[in-house]
RNA sequence: GCCGAAGUGGUGGAACUGGUAGACGCGCUGCGUUCAGGGCGCAGUGGGCGCAAGCCCGUGGGGGUUCGAAUCCCCCCUUCGGCACCA
């Protein structure tokens, strides 16, 4: 509703600031005037922001996205500012179970449906005002890309980092495929919280991750991340030193264990095999057999959750079998117990039961022997299992430290041939088959004469057909491996009977390396151009959430190191800068659907426009650490830009017109603040004094802009650099404390001597009476900010 | 248990290398705007005492270093995130 008598009363004189109005017309202008794209061959000063493109839901864009971009966005157009040529190159995610679970929902085909997202979320990208470089978009479903998805593949299955094998792997009754460890939350899927993940045993192709775990592990020491995404792949690649020991056993194969305290191998007084290790039926006596056996049923009959809940309770098996002590000579137990896994370490441990709490139960339980070989340095009870303690009950190396007996005794051991030092990493190789229809085709096929056969780089892409039943099933097997007509293909070396890999590849693989796609978008013969890649990757900086820490930001580290190692580029790290950002919540809560909580993006940008929207999402908090959107704040930013238009188009635009003083120092105090405040993505304390508005509402500053009579787009202007005499004040106020407490503030020119500014602390009143009399002993003077008088 | 991040008014959050705690916003209170108000303007807004000038207390808790601590050190508590029968 209009209403003129106020718009008289505001003194406008110039049209309301209608945000609708001003962002179509820029959006539309920097399309016409390709503001946002930037020539990637001729670009000498190049910057690579990088935002994680989205899955392309049908739901729409949500506000987790915008944040993210909005972010991202801000860095870009700062870099930009600064002189750099910024390229921010976007895509879309759309392979995967997400989407294919979706269309089989609403019955629907992936193929059909993903085109339609993809363009509805164009249009809300667009919407928001980002500097898209849309000249470079990329699609993963796309086979000008796949092509190259399983061109990787095969260049890592040359390199043998790729292997087909049979294996334990996760599988999801609910998905009908199998999952990687990284998508295993505590048992249970991660797109199907309720659904428990059980073992099957199938053939799965797997990337070797982990001959590459302690380069993951040592490069995140030098390269610039957030703390907490290198946290948490340091936890998830998960080193533990320690020895692998030898322990005879009367069979002609030793038992080796690997512990991170060889130090207590004097205490050990059994040995424990995972129900699965391969000695167990060999070390099994006649009159155990049939207890073992039954125990190890039980055990491959627990899904892998039960198993690893209930830590006190132990169960385990004795096999009537002794194995030899290498340190002590004795003749020591064997026994089966599930706390020992087969996937870690060699499957099988020396128990120290006085010295590790999991087999100090277990030793109770079926009372076995305990025996200390630490003494510890004050008083502690067993199971002792710290490291400030001497050794005892250990022959010749009682009475060292535990941290020095661990070489001395390793050496030891190792001139028998009994042990070595040994580092073990927690993470799997990356088991990347799924067997599902909406992926890229593993490129394999299999002959009975050739064997296994890479698809050649010519016949890239193996197209995904386009079937109307792409139904998963129980069977363990792809759709794909339903249509006889797609898989029966010659074999690509000798020309007989062939049959294609039917399983597809994990989403992970196609985000892996969608960054090295960017630049070299216009080629396809090649996957990236070697002179491009050269020259804009590295990313420059990444910003993106944590909840890829160990999945896609782990995937694309590995895929970068092999195929540099393969000779394809010089760098071995993709981003050398990334930074976490935080998430939304609402009124303190989590977003969900069925909390009806949600904050769909279009009605607040349809609201209140675009730039209001960007600027209050980053106002919400530290960008880090995400922030709570109320809906009751967003005014207060809407006020702010009405403010700035207002002023904006009262102002004279006559440059040379006489400035206040005050005025031009504050402004040069701002930009200062502001260029360090972007710099380390503090946008929410930077937007609070700005004049310099541009990164965050960048459509309102190109109408300023225009407005104030400059030509051009405001993002060709320049970043304004301050001026370091401008920023020194004529008078500071100094301020006096007496014992540490404020009682008084006393103008001063800057650059006040020390004693000039004591004695006219000691001349004002109140420090008089708050000095009362006593003399002062000390007096502290910090130039142009305070005075402190000890009395 | 291990690793990481974080605890500041009614509220979201500011505070540079230790130097005026509470910027900026929301909310609230009062006043004004010839009715009204999801508008605008002005003033106020950490707690306590006081007519006032002013004084005292205050950054999760407890110690410490310092002329001076939200900031540094030690111990503890809480919240969030990651890892976890990982030997």
């Amino acid at each position: 509703m209009l209403d003129y008598a106020r718009m008289n009363d505001s003194k406008t004189d110039t049209a309301t600031y209608e945000p609708q109005a001003v962002e179509a017309k820029w959006q539309r202008r920097w399309q016409e005037r390709k503001t946002n794209t930037v020539d990637l061959q001729k670009a000498d000063r190049p910057f690579y922001q990088l935002m994680m493109f989205p899955y392309p839901s049908a739901e729409g864009l949500h506000v987790g996205n915008v944040f993210a971009f909005v972010g991202n966005d801000i860095h870009g157009r700062f870099q930009r500012l600064r002189g750099w040529n910024v390229f921010e190159p976007i895509g879309f995610d759309a392979f995967g179970i997400h989407s294919e679970n979706y269309a089989l929902r609403v019955n629907a085909h992936p193929a059909t449906l993903i085109p339609s997202n993809i363009a509805r979320f164009r249009e809300q990208l667009q919407q928001l005002g980002l500097m898209l470089n849309w000249e470079h978009e990329v699609s993963t479903t796309d086979p000008a890309y796949y092509k190259w998805t399983q061109w990787i593949f095969v260049r890592l299955f040359e390199a043998g980092l790729a292997e087909k094998k049979r294996a334990p792997v996760n599988w999801c009754p609910e998905c009908k495929t199998v999952l990687a460890n990284e998508q295993v939350i505590d048992g249970y899927c991660e797109r199907h919280p309720d659904t428990r993940v059980h073992q099957r045993s199938l053939e799965q192709w797997f990337f070797k991750i982990t001959k590459y775990a302690p380069r993951l592990l040592d490069n995140l020491e030098w390269i610039d991340w957030s703390e907490s995404t290198r946290a948490m792949q340091r936890n998830w690649v998960g080193r533990s030193e320690g020895a692998e020991l030898v322990f005879v056993t009367p069979t002609d194969e030793p038992i080796r264990v690997f512990t991170t305290r060889p130090d207590t191998v004097f205490g050990a007084t059994y040995i424990v095999l995972a129900p699965e290790h391969p000695l167990v039926h060999r070390l099994t006596t006649q009159e155990q057999k049939s207890a073992v056996r039954e125990y190890r049923q039980a055990a491959a009959a627990k899904d892998m959750v039960s198993r690893k809940v209930d830590t006190k309770e132990k169960t385990g098996v004795f096999t009537g079998s002794y194995a030899r002590n290498p340190a002590t000579g004795d003749s020591i137990p064997i026994w089966v117990a599930d706390y020992v896994l087969m996937e870690y370490g060699t499957g099988a441990i020396m128990a120290v039961p006085a010295h590790d709490e999991r087999d100090y139960n277990f030793a109770q339980q079926f009372r076995l022997p305990i025996t200390p070989v630490v003494e510890p340095a004050g008083d502690a009870g067993l199971p002792y299992t710290g490291w400030d303690g001497v050794m005892m009950n250990s022959g010749e190396f009682n009475g060292l430290p535990c941290r020095d007996a661990v070489p001395a005794i390793t050496r030891w051991l190792e001139k028998r041939a009994l042990g070595k030092l040994e580092t073990q990493y927690r993470i799997h190789d990356w088991c990347i088959s799924r067997q599902r229809y909406w992926g890229p085709p593993i490129p394999i096929v299999y002959c009975d004469a050739c064997g296994t056969v890479p698809v050649p780089v010519e016949d890239l892409p193996v197209e995904l057909p386009y079937v109307e039943d792409f139904r998963p099933d129980e069977s363990g097997v792809s759709p794909l491996a339903r249509h006889e007509h797609w898989y029966r293909v010659p074999c690509p070396r000798c020309g007989g009977d062939g049959r294609r890999e039917t399983d597809v590849s994990d989403t992970f693989l196609d985000s892996s390396w969608y960054f090295l796609r960017y630049p070299s978008t216009e080629f396809d013969d090649r996957p990236f151009d070697p002179e491009l890649t050269r020259k804009w990757l590295p990313v420059t900086s990444y910003i993106g959430g944590n909840e890829h820490a160990v999945l896609h930001l782990l995937y694309a580290r590995f895929i970068t190191m092999a195929l540099h190692d393969l000779g394809h580029f010089e760098f071995e790290e993709p981003f050398h800068q990334f930074r976490a950002h935080g998430t939304i919540v609402r009124e303190g809560r989590k977003m969900s659907k069925s909390r009806g909580n949600v904050v769909i993006p279009d009605r607040y940008i349809a609201e209140w426009g675009a730039d209001t929207f960007r600027l209050y999402l980053m106002f919400l908090g530290p960008y880090q650490e995400g922030g709570d959107f109320r809906d009751e704040g967003i005014v207060g930013v809407r006020r702010f830009l009405e403010k700035v238009w207002g002023f904006t188009m009262h102002t004279d635009a006559k440059p040379q017109a006489a400035v206040a003083p005050e005025a031009i120092r504050k402004l040069h105090q701002t930009i200062r603040k502001v260029t360090a405040d972007i710099e380390e993505l503090r946008y929410n304390t930077a937007i609070a004094l700005v004049t310099i508005l541009a990164p965050f509402a960048p459509h309102f500053a190109e109408e300023c802009w225009e407005r104030l009579g400059r030509a051009g787009s405001v993002f060709d202007g320049g970043w304004p650099t301050y001026d370091k005499a401008l920023i020194q004040e004529e008078a500071i106020e100094l301020v006096v404390q007496v014992n540490g407490k404020v009682r008084a503030r006393l103008e001063v020119v800057p650059g006040t001597a020390e004693e000039d500014a004591v004695d006219r602390a000691l001349a004002d009143d109140a420090v008089q009476r708050a000095v009362a009399g006593r003399p002062v002993k000390k007096a502290v003077y910090v130039r142009d900010r305070l005075v402190n008088l000890v009395v």
